[in-house]
Formats: C-alpha cells, sequence, structure tokens
DNA sequence: AATTAACCTATTAAATCTATAGGAATAATA
DNA sequence: TATTATTCCTATAGATTTAATAGGTTAATT
C-alpha cells in the first residue's frame, strides 16, 4: 500500500504544477485545496526541499515551487523521495537493495526472480510517468 | 513491501509443488527447509487451507498438500489471500474496493489514474504466472 | 516592529506485522 | 489402549511503522 505521505506529496507536487504561476506556493493553500493535514504535509514538502524537486521561499509572499518543468519531473524519482524502494523485496531493489535476512539464497528464492519482473512492471510506469503526465486529470 | 507472510507463504507453496510425492508433508519439513519461524508457518499454511489452496491431513504421516496442480495455481490468487490487495491505493483496488476516506474526488485524483496504471502492469505478472512457473528456479 | 511563512525537532497515538505460547483435536501405530 | 505425531485454534506480546500534532526558531517582507 501507497503510504499517505507519498500521496500527499504527489497531489502536492501536481497542485504546484497546476498553480504555480510566477509565485511560490503556500503551504496553507495546498493543504487546504487537498485536504491534507497542514504539519504533515509541511514535513512532507520539507523533504522535498531537501531533495531538490522543490524549491522554497521564506517569509511573507513565500511558499514553495517547483525547480524544474513539470515534464522533467519523474514520478520513479519523487516515489523513491517519499515512499522508498519501488521494488517489493529488498533484495530485488535496484537503489535500495539489501539481501533479505530471513532468506539464505537469493538465486534459489522463487520469491526473488518473481519481484524482478513485478518491479520492472512497475518501473516501467513510474520511469515513464511526469508530473505533467499527471496534471492531465 | 511485501510481508514475510506472502513471501514465506510463496516459498512454501513452491517447496511443496516440488516435494509432494502422493504423501503429505508436514509443517516442520517446510519450516526446516525454507528457515520459516514453524509458528508462523503454521497461521499461514491454515490460511492457505480455508481459502481451499492446500488440503491437510491431521495425525501421523499428516500434513499439508496442494489441491490443484501448479499449473492452475495462479499467484495473483495466493498473492490476495496473504497479501491482500494488489493494488496501491484501495481506491483502486479490483478486489478490495474502497474509498480513499482522505481523497475528496476519486475522478479527479492524479494519483488515482497513476496507480490504476501501476495496477495493471503488476497484475499482469502476478495473474500469467502460476507455481509451476516459480518451479523453475 | 509586526507579520507571514518556511524550518526544525520531538513526541504521541494508532495500526500492523511478526512471532510465540499453550493447549485441543485427530489419526496412525506399537 | 497408550503413545506419538501432526494439524487446529485462540490469544497475546513485542517490535516496527505510520500519521499526526506540538511548539518553537529563523528569515523575509512591509
Amino acid at each position: 500500500m501507497l503510504s499517505r505521505k507519498t500521496k500527499y506529496g504527489i497531489k502536492a507536487l501536481t497542485y504546484l504544477a497546476l498553480n504555480q504561476d510566477k509565485q511560490p506556493v503556500p503551504i496553507s493553500d495546498i493543504a487546504n485545496s487537498e485536504t491534507i493535514s497542514r504539519k504533515f504535509l509541511e514535513s512532507i514538502l520539507l523533504e522535498l526541499r531537501k531533495t531538490g524537486i522543490l524549491g522554497s521561499k521564506k517569509g511573507k509572499g513565500g511558499g514553495y515551487y517547483l525547480r524544474e518543468s513539470p515534464d522533467q519531473i519523474i514520478i520513479a524519482k519523487v516515489y523513491r523521495i517519499l515512499e522508498g524502494p519501488i521494488a517489493l523485496v529488498p533484495c530485488v531493489s535496484l537503489n535500495f537493495y539489501e539481501r533479505c535476512e530471513d532468506c539464505p539464497d537469493e538465486a534459489a528464492c522463487a520469491v526473488h526472480h518473481l519481484m524482478i519482473r513485478v518491479r520492472d512492471n512497475t518501473l516501467n510506469v513510474l520511469e515513464h510517468t511526469t508530473l505533467s503526465d499527471l496534471m492531465k486529470h
């Protein structure tokens, strides 16, 4: 299941993409429009800023803005920042690889091979979707 | 992330598929071979029996066995029994649909549409994989 | 100086997952 | 019949993760 954090993050980015006409957008605007807890959203946007997706401006007239145009923002990247690995098991993750501690032999593991195929298919969607694709709805 | 429950369940089914020569297989055999906590596996196999995937025989010489041949056992079904919905958000689930309580408008939700595509791709793998495919590793 | 808004850290409450415990029921066999 | 091996069932504890809140600090504008 997708965490609310990721869901809120993607919604907020979509909102920003649709509403950034020159001015930074304050957290409260996004939180109100998307019915997201303001404080929770605050921490999400902070993370997106620290990882370079968003820029921010403090003080009056401040807020958040996209650092790149929506068609440059790949959803797979956003997903990894907010949710973590795309793979369903760590032993199959490209960006967050770890041995599964409960599994003695990766190469012989049926789940391992199955999950590689699931990962590749999910990846195919997320790598080829940008924020501008999400704006179309 | 895939729960250990599901991972163990799939491993156990694969083991059964490979080792059922007429006799039921006791939990302990599977637990030992796959290094799974015996008690935990017990509850997983019980669930798979109650949902019709496995049969069991009590008492001495008893154990678990597949009710169908491995090529008839679709992994999507097993996944749904053990893990629940394949979709990453409930509002996009075919078998476990629920409104997302935090989302006022499903049709306008960018995440919703994205997750439909992720679901379809994952489903495509899981619906077309059977236990006999997993035996090949 | 006052106001607005991002920034930062800590904490709590709830839910879920993993594992364990302990025994009851059942079947085979010595 | 007694013993042993096995599934079956319910409850519970511990650990982890998630979602949300609280409260204050820093920076920019007016």
